[in-house]
DNA sequence: CTTTTATGACCGAGCGCTCGCTCAGTAAAT
DNA sequence: ATTTACTGAGCGAGCGCTCGGTCATAAAAG
């Protein structure tokens, strides 16, 4: 487990200025995401990728050495803005008694915002080749691991009822999947609910269980 | 709201004989939706398709007009799998009063049996042209549908405490997605729990949720 | 009954084109 | 002079789909 440098370094290019790299490749995934986003990983080009970083193809794959390298690096950059966006989050919420309805909240609240990222992650991880697929879904398991940890700290000082690790564990599973549900339900959730109304019902939802058991 | 004869015949065919029409068609979609979930959709060909349902790529093309076309058909067959496991389900268990827990012991067992499709769908809607897209979405609410009428129908009669509809919604809408929960986080949480196992966990949460706010 | 014509299902070589990727060359910096 | 970053015309594999044709069967004509 180490830090910030995520596995990024492990993609292959042709230049040598680290910093170049870093910040060309900034531009290949911000103008990337989008057009993944908006037309899905197949029907997207490497042209129109190029185009839209401002670099040419031949550029392009000095900084990546395939189309899947793209991909890999958005998926990347979304897990690094869900990490930083629940870590800010957790950081917001430490003390408290309503801490586990915040905690919740604040997550929700990241996947509102990140909404087509997710959706994204969801919809094109399959098009990865299987060692990069098996990091993404790591990754995925590293922010429902977030969740365990705040909720077995809880349990630990008392300010929610014990439970066994089985049940933590599905608890957070089942928080994280609800906040993705906001995500691929929108479409249709938003017609009735505001994400406020969501976050609310959800987190009754979640503290229902929880203190049912006591 | 009609009965069987779903929106297949829209799909337009170069063949007279309509009996032949939904045998060849079996025969595509059975063959197309196993490479789908293998391989998936941009990186299956049609020549594949073709070969694996035992026809020449000619024929494929009398009976649908392109690949998306193919891609439907999948989907609607699984809908259609799905709605049949649903009813089944729901009428082997209409009377006694753990109603509630034996539908979604049904339901999640449905979602079990059918991982592979319905992962499928989450993964490759997004490649159907606009107007069909919205047909797929549609039939994914309708087996929302179904539990909200199921939850409905025990409200009334006083198996289940009252709640306003906004909320029976939610309930059904968790219940949809933490079955599908199993399909794609399959791969980690079988590590550790059983199917049955995740069913009694999963019904635990969710009849806590209702019992609480007695 | 035999021959002719018409029809519907099936076939696969090949067309037209797209797309991921390369590489010979240029320009600037050291 | 050498190294580094950048360029875009072009390659060629592979794709979805077409279309001219074959064959079996059936209907019509003789």
């Amino acid at each position: 487990m180490q830090e910030h440098p995520t596995h990024t370094q492990e993609v292959a290019t042709q230049v040598k200025n680290p910093d170049l790299v870093e910040r060309r490749r900034r531009q290949i995934v911000d103008a990337a995401a989008k057009l993944f986003i908006a037309q899905g990983f197949h029907k997207t080009t490497t042209r129109q990728i190029a185009r839209a970083a401002g670099v040419s193809i031949g550029s392009l794959y000095e900084y990546v050495a395939s189309k899947e390298d793209v991909l890999y690096l958005v998926c990347e950059f979304i897990h690094q803005e869900v990490d930083r966006g629940v870590a800010e989050a957790m950081q917001r919420t430490t003390v408290g008694k309503e801490v586990l309805a915040e905690v919740i909240r604040e997550y929700f609240l990241v996947c509102h915002r990140m909404s087509d990222f997710i959706l994204l992650i969801y919809q094109e991880t399959r098009s990865l080749p299987a060692v990069w697929r098996k990091r993404v879904l790591e990754n995925e398991l590293r922010i429902t691991g977030v969740l365990v940890e705040v909720l077995a700290g809880l349990a630990d000082c008392g300010d929610l009822p014990a439970m066994g690790n089985e049940k933590l564990e599905m608890v957070a599973h089942n928080i994280t999947v609800l906040g993705h549900m906001w995500t691929f339900r929108r479409w249709y959730l938003a017609r009735q609910y505001s994400i406020e109304d969501y976050i609310r019902m959800q987190t009754e939802f979640i503290l229902g269980t929880i203190a049912r058991q006591v």
